[in-house]
DNA sequence: ATCATGCCCTAA
DNA sequence: TGAGTTAGGGCATGAT
């Protein structure tokens, strides 16, 4: 017997299985890096009968499955649930672990057996089988053995694994940069910064800056070198999913044979393995996905966290860089021309690395200002999975964690991924119509986590499904006929998910107001970021179990979910409308209703002592109104809350765009779908419907028009800013559109590309502006500032002047002035006369 | 001129 | 390891 005498808490990074070992990487929490072989988990599946009662030959079945040389053993392991029903499963322990033996054996056995338990990776079956999560705790037996690039290498079983609170892992970062020849596609140089996280989620000290230059090899094994020694756990870049690593890629086919597997990984072999010709030492992607996987560590991809966190008007790291750093002098100047980089590296090498190093350490300074890795973490642990699941894994993964684990424990048979045909729809959420209009102090309600509570309140579960309409049992019946067994006869296990979770948020909810009274900052942003990742993953469930293809989930499910929640919306407009209350608008699970004001007073908090008096008056009236109607509303089955106080509400009478003054809880304007918030739209438009929403919230209609008319003329004149009429949407592959030469975008992206010699990367936003528009065509030219070229010059009069005209007056027709009236700047029968 | 379609982006 | 959902606005193009 091995002793098991060193032990561990650590984060867990990745896992793998190989044979009946699983393998895994991870942190400790004391910054030791970790890779472990466990011991004692055997691959296996299960199975039942296809038929709907045991087969007379049910042992002469058995038997043959017993003797396939691929079997190890079948055991009996009693009955289980199966959506046909309670059945006889058995469990088949089977030698291999890999996912294509599994995969015979069901193809084989497909006509007898219905198969369970049987189409995820085995290494998942460490979490599911042993109820651990991405923070444990192990006894292990260290191995005197280096040649695995981690500190430590240690063996031990699945007796030696526990789960511990979570914490926040040291993990190590890489960032990268390289600088590429656009003459023959050769790497010039590159930089690598490494750093560290402490335990709090902060950056441990200044980061470390290698460059790396000579010749392409050299560059290459210098920079690998570098990675399994400093041995970061995360290695991230600008655009690497797109561009770096692809290129890395490109270069090693270019620079070495297929079969010098020795070469291959001396240049890039970054994965955590140790032998040189392990398949997967160098990293790699699936079949048709842009996803790169490198065993052992895990890609995050700083483009794409800046994208989904910040949703920038554009995406050059330079753009994304002066977001979030405003101040940082040294981001303003781009010193190289990267169109002539051929030249430049020629000229002066220095200035180039000093740019590349800049350009490898913004990644990570991105991502750690956004706490990306802190998030994951948390997102890792409430989900209790591997970090790459979270990094690289989708939804569907993160619920089967959860899930799967629940089902092996109450004995419910956990069912193969299968795609449900669904040619039509599902109905989604209520959305109630708006007149257009100024509504002074509107209530604005909404229920809180509505789908969770649906499902929650209803027991709703593939489990707890009824197909039977006409069961006596005693059900919960949605407004669409679907029937779910009350919890008294089962609990459906997603309802048990999304009740602890609840309860684990609440727990962190009071672990952080306790940290902030007490003072202990990264306590409190720890306890923060776990009631955040609590509330994305409940909030995941209905988008997986409404999805047609989820392992538990069937097209009933979801559509009960949201004809729930459309009875129940609209059962309380139906009675406040019956009471001659004033629902302004509703989206899905919020009700906006007009407050009945007994006094008159100001939407705006005047100076006058008398004004402020009657306006504070009013809005502890409106108050009042929304939390005793908060709570009249409210029942076991859903918790409606007054969530926001408007002094002003204001919509030009389209569905999902709308503005607000809000007062209570905080002072803010809220802005909805409007141009204002949408990253396709150009500054010019956005900062001008801002300002004259300002106005009519105030009730100043005049100053509003008169601004759009005046801004209007400017712009006729050929006065505005050509930088504030930059027009950037997000462009696929060319061959991904119908008529790709009809979009302007696509024409932007041709000329970005073919014109200047930059990069286009598909799916990437692309800058332009308009400078003709006659004729049916508009003729665009690229925005390349970010990329360090000069300014477009001129802009089409009638196409930006009619684009505001148009946008602009849809909003000032609900005060009778319309978009040809702004254009003209002239009205026949006014309402204002300028 | 009007309508249908393709596309992007947002609210929830 | 292929994969969260629907509702909705608005721009541009192209057919009628």
């Amino acid at each position: 017997m091995p002793e098991y005498s060193s032990q561990f808490d650590l984060a867990v990074i990745s896992t793998k299985s190989n044979d009946s070992k699983i393998q895994l990487w991870g942190r400790c929490i004391t910054g030791e890096s970790i890779f472990l072989e466990i011991g004692g988990l055997e691959p296996y599946l299960e199975i039942t009968y296809s038929t709907e009662q045991v087969p007379s030959d049910i042992n002469v079945k058995l038997d043959k499955v017993k003797r396939r040389d691929d079997v190890v053993e079948v055991i009996e392991l009693g009955e289980k649930w199966t959506e046909y029903g309670v059945k006889e499963m058995w469990r088949v322990m089977m030698k291999s672990s890999k996912h294509q033996d599994r995969s015979s054996f069901r193809k084989e056995n497909i006509n007898d057996w219905l198969f369970y338990n049987a189409d995820f990776n085995h290494d998942k079956r460490l979490f599911y089988d042993l109820d651990i999560g991405t923070h444990i705790r192990i006894n292990c037996q260290v191995i005197d053995d280096h040649r695995y690039p981690v500190d430590i290498y240690a063996k031990t079983d699945i007796h030696n694994l526990n789960n511990i609170t979570p914490f926040q892992a040291p993990f190590v970062i890489a960032s990268f940069d390289l600088e590429t020849s656009i003459l023959d596609n050769r790497i010039l140089c590159a930089a690598v910064i490494i750093d560290q996280l402490d335990t709090s989620g902060q950056r441990k000290e200044i980061a470390k800056e290698y460059t790396f230059s000579g010749t392409e090899i050299e560059i290459m094994k210098g920079m690998t070198n570098l990675i399994r020694d400093k041995n970061p756990d995360i290695i991230t870049g600008y655009n690497i999913d797109n561009f770096d690593i692809p290129r890395l890629k490109e270069r090693l086919e270019y620079l070495t044979k297929e079969n010098d597997t020795k070469t291959r990984s001396e240049l890039f072999g970054w994965s955590r393995r140790a032998h040189e010709n392990e398949w997967d030492m160098i990293p790699y992607r699936a079949r048709n996905s842009k996803k790169w996987t490198v065993v052992g560590r895990c890609f995050i991809d700083a483009w794409w966290e800046a994208r989904m966190v910040l949703r920038p008007k554009r995406e050059t790291l330079s753009y994304v860089s002066q977001l979030l750093f405003p101040k940082r002098r040294d981001l303003r100047k781009l010193e190289i021309d990267t169109s002539k980089i051929d030249e430049e590296w020629e000229k002066r090498p220095d200035e180039v690395l000093e740019y590349c190093k800049r350009d490898a350490l913004l990644p990570w300074e991105i991502l750690d200002e956004l706490r990306v890795i802190p998030k994951k973490e948390s997102l890792a642990a409430v989900s209790k999975t591997s970090l790459d699941v979270v990094i690289n894994g989708t939804t569907s993964n993160w619920i089967d964690s959860l899930v799967i684990r629940l089902a092996d424990r109450n004995n419910v048979a956990v069912p193969m991924t299968k795609r449900y045909d669904r040619s039509d729809q599902i109905a989604g959420g209520y959305v109630h119509e708006v007149e257009p209009g100024v509504y002074p102090w509107v209530a604005v309600l909404d229920f809180k986590s509505m789908y969770p509570s649906i499902m929650i309140n209803n027991n709703i579960c593939r489990t707890t499904m009824i197909d039977d309409k006409n069961t006596q049992l005693p059900c919960n019946e949605s407004p669409d006929g679907i029937k779910y067994l009350q919890k008294s006869q089962r609990e459906g296990l997603v309802p048990k998910l999304l009740l602890d979770l609840m309860s684990q948020r609440d727990f962190h909810k009071k672990e952080m107001k306790n940290a902030l009274s007490n003072g202990e900052k990264s306590k409190q942003i720890f306890h923060d970021g776990m009631q955040y990742a609590v509330k994305i993953l409940m909030n995941s469930f209905y988008g997986v179990f409404a999805s047609t293809f989820y392992r538990f989930t069937h097209k009933n499910i979801g559509s009960s979910i949201t004809a729930w929640a459309r009875y129940n919306i609209t059962e309380i407009i139906r009675q406040l409308e019956e009471e001659n209350q004033n629902v302004v608008y509703s989206d899905t699970d919020s009700i906006f209703v007009s407050v009945p004001m007994k006094i008159t007073a100001p939407t705006k908090r005047p100076n006058t002592e008398l004004g402020a008096k009657k306006f504070d008056e009013a809005k502890t009236e409106l108050v009042k109104f929304g939390k005793e109607l908060a709570e009249r509303f409210t029942e076991d089955a859903a918790e409606l809350e007054f969530e926001t106080g408007l002094s002003a509400f204001f919509s030009h009478g389209a569905k999902k765009r709308y503005v607000g003054r809000m007062i209570w809880p905080k002072e803010e304007m809220i802005i909805r779908g409007y141009e204002t918030r949408r990253s396709d739209s150009f500054t010019l438009l956005t900062n001008t419907m801002k300002s004259i929403f300002e106005y009519i919230l105030d009730g100043n209609q005049e100053s509003a028009i008169k601004e759009v008319i005046t801004l209007i003329k400017e712009v006729k004149k050929g006065n505005a800013n050509v930088e504030d009429l930059v027009i950037s949407r997000s462009c696929k592959a060319f061959d991904r559109y119908a008529n790709p030469d009809g979009l302007p975008f696509v024409q932007a992206a041709k000329k970005r590309r073919d014109d200047h010699g930059l990069e286009f990367t598909p799916g990437m936003k692309v800058a332009y502006v308009v400078t003709k528009s006659s004729g049916s065509n508009q003729v665009v030219e690229p925005w390349l500032v970010e990329d360090g070229g000069e300014p477009v010059d001129t802009y089409d009069i009638d196409y930006y002047s009619k684009r505001l005209a148009k946008a602009l007056g849809r909003i000032t027709e609900a005060f009778g002035w319309s978009e040809n009236e702004l254009l003209t700047g002239t009205r026949q029968t006014t309402l204002f006369s300028f």
